[in-house]
DNA sequence: CTGCTTCTGCATAATATTGGGCAAAAGATC
DNA sequence: GATCTTTTGCCCAATATTATGCAGAAGCAG
């Protein structure tokens, strides 16, 4: 009961849900001297610190608590498809420290993780200054099953299959390790970041690939096989229908991912791989970039306003490489979402560009570990 | 805490998830002595009856523990579009007495409130023999903002809009009242009934309309305004697109629904006004009936496979009038699932017919009232 | 029948928590 | 400056909870 309550108020004022002994009272249910006692000990751990007081509200004003983010330190890893990034953070959330490494994601699993558990090693010698690392959060460019800490569909990531990530990283760092889906930790760091009170959200990342994370009550959806949020796959019924790379046709990626529209850009005689080119050609002002990010733009629309009319949700963020086309992505978007959803689920709903694209990634592992690894005080 | 932990044994044990004094201990982290005292109390107070013994593990057997059914009593009302339903229900999910009334939805809100306040009072007397009525549970065909007891689309319930319905209820009948949308009752009631451990459930009604609940985590998904699951009114690029009642062209409902196969059939020289006229000339064997819901059937398995992709349930269940037509009705959504979704997804999957149409939506509003309102000792 | 295991009841000492009462601090209001 | 409100600290008696040991009950395996 007593580490828990510890952790229990640890996670209140990490997530803004309490501010004041009141507010930790009212939250936890515990009494006046409980509470009391809790916040010296968690003071004296070092852990809390007295942050700015609330504003009086007619009496004595509440003294206001705030992590300590010096206490412990966090390594986020994000796996890109080339490019590993892994980061420093103190538990505020900013980032200390970086580092980069080139990645193969068809090596041996053992290299890379390896190569993770390097920089990670890296991190916390440059952690040592500061404060200890406590936990590795690892953002993974592939479908997880949670649970297990494994990766689902070992056709995306060959030779990962039956490999428990968590497990194995752990040993080879020491450290506690927190493993989810690249587009969830997306999800879950613009969530944190700018959207933390809001309980139905949704991030929908347009990149090469196409794929969502859903957060419901501020926790992450992930479904019965941790598929939850696949939309780059549901067909439409457009003509004609681009064979996709799952094998079938029609699919929202085959249409509107940055593979599907450097395809299209190279029929049209531009050389253009990938979304990161696309992104290159639109701001070099081709009218077809343009054009292709247009049609993109309305096939994104119609799986968002499916998305919408089954969700409901509150926030609705997009994100990925060509979100950085800002209004040229949205327009569609919310063009068919106002278009085809009941007044009464858009009324409420905003839609949104993600922010911070860089750091997204690692920023979401960081949370993640943050809030799946509970803090010890000792 | 002490009227707390009542509760929440209630809850364990009514829910399954604790038979034994050792289940109990272990889920709600209570000490061996405390459980053994707030199970004694619950017995005396006669909430807890001794149940069937779980078979030995190798030593003495534990005892078993239920809900005694005869503790309380509740009323769930079912608001039909022409039919109001009030069933008596005990704590084990017994219908023990039931009433029907005629009911016109666009009357005077407080006409239809007394109907049902009377319905609740004739079951009341009809209780009052066995055990006391504890709560009341209101089936509404409307979407509702459950966080305030309001009608949310007041279009459907003319009139309904700005009447605390959950408010007004309680102080005709003098009960705690719980209400919700009976979309999400069916899915309540079907899970509850045959799928109870199954954590990413999903329900398609499709009926005279169509419509949809979700239940994550053992709880329904409402959204920000309460239209989660509104698969109705996606668009399909289906041509001709037919012109639906909400307004919007080539909606699921526009195809598929019940309204939308009577119109069809008309079309064909057939007297059919809506769902169940639809269904009865499908049992008398007409071809063109039986076409209809075939058609009916691969468009709602767009729709499916479309929610199947986005929240990867476990379990997914259709029911409503047209379900009754069993297998005619799985085969176009079971197609088009397996067509479409991920194998990773459909791996998991079982698609399922509603069981017990007659009474799931009273059912599902007892088991709401059951699970809302906690049930007072005293 | 005998030992083994699991489940339960009971008693007890050691802690923990609650709920008040009282006083003081720190600003708002007039 | 006086008074009010809100927040907090501290103390204490009354309860509640936990961990623990012991004993008995009830079935299983040999």
């Amino acid at each position: 009961m007593r580490k828990d309550a510890a952790s229990t108020i640890y996670h209140l004022v990490r997530s803004g849900q309490a501010q004041t002994q009141r507010d930790i009272e009212q939250e936890t249910g515990l009494s006046r001297g409980t509470a009391t006692q809790r916040i010296t000990e968690l003071l004296e751990a070092g852990l809390l610190t007295e942050g700015p007081s609330r504003p009086s509200a007619g009496g004595r004003p509440a003294r206001g608590f705030a992590i300590n983010p010096d206490y412990r330190n966090l390594v986020g890893v994000d796996m890109g498809e080339r490019l590993g990034r892994a980061c420093l953070f103190d538990l505020s959330g900013q980032i200390l420290d970086q580092c980069s490494f080139d990645l193969d994601l068809r090596a041996d699993p053992q290299v890379t993780l390896a190569q993770i558990a390097g920089a990670a090693a890296d991190l916390d010698r440059s952690s040592a200054r500061t404060a200890p690392v406590a936990a590795l959060g690892l953002s993974v460019p592939a479908p997880l099953d949670v649970a297990t800490g494994r990766v689902a569909m070992p056709s995306v990531m060959y030779g990962w299959d039956n490999l428990d990530i968590r497990e194995a990283l752990g040993r080879m760092t020491g450290l506690p390790v927190a493993v989810d889906n690249d587009v969830n930790l997306l999800c879950l760091a613009e969530h944190r970041l700018n959207w933390p009170q809001c309980r139905n959200f949704a991030f929908i990342k347009i990149g090469t690939g196409i794929g969502c994370g859903i957060m419901v009550g501020g926790a992450l959806l992930r479904g019965a096989s941790g598929t939850a949020g696949d939309l780059g796959h549901i067909q439409h019924g457009l003509q004609p229908a681009p064979l996709c790379r799952c094998g079938k046709q029609g699919c929202t990626e085959a249409h509107a991912a940055g593979w599907a529209l450097a395809r299209d850009l190279r029929g049209q005689g531009f050389d253009c791989q990938d979304a990161r080119d696309v992104m290159e050609l639109w701001l070099r002002g081709e009218p077809e970039a343009l054009q292709a990010l247009n049609r993109g733009s309305r096939v994104l629309g119609k799986v968002s306003a499916d998305l919408v009319a089954m969700l409901n949700p509150e926030v609705l963020v997009i994100g990925g490489q060509l979100a950085r086309a800002g209004e040229a992505m949205l327009a569609g978007v919310r063009e068919l979402i106002y278009q085809r959803c009941l007044p009464l689920a858009t009324q409420q709903l905003t839609i949104a560009l993600a922010s911070n694209t860089e750091d997204l990634g690692v920023r979401g592992a960081a949370f993640l570990a943050m809030e799946q690894i509970p803090i010890q005080p000792a």
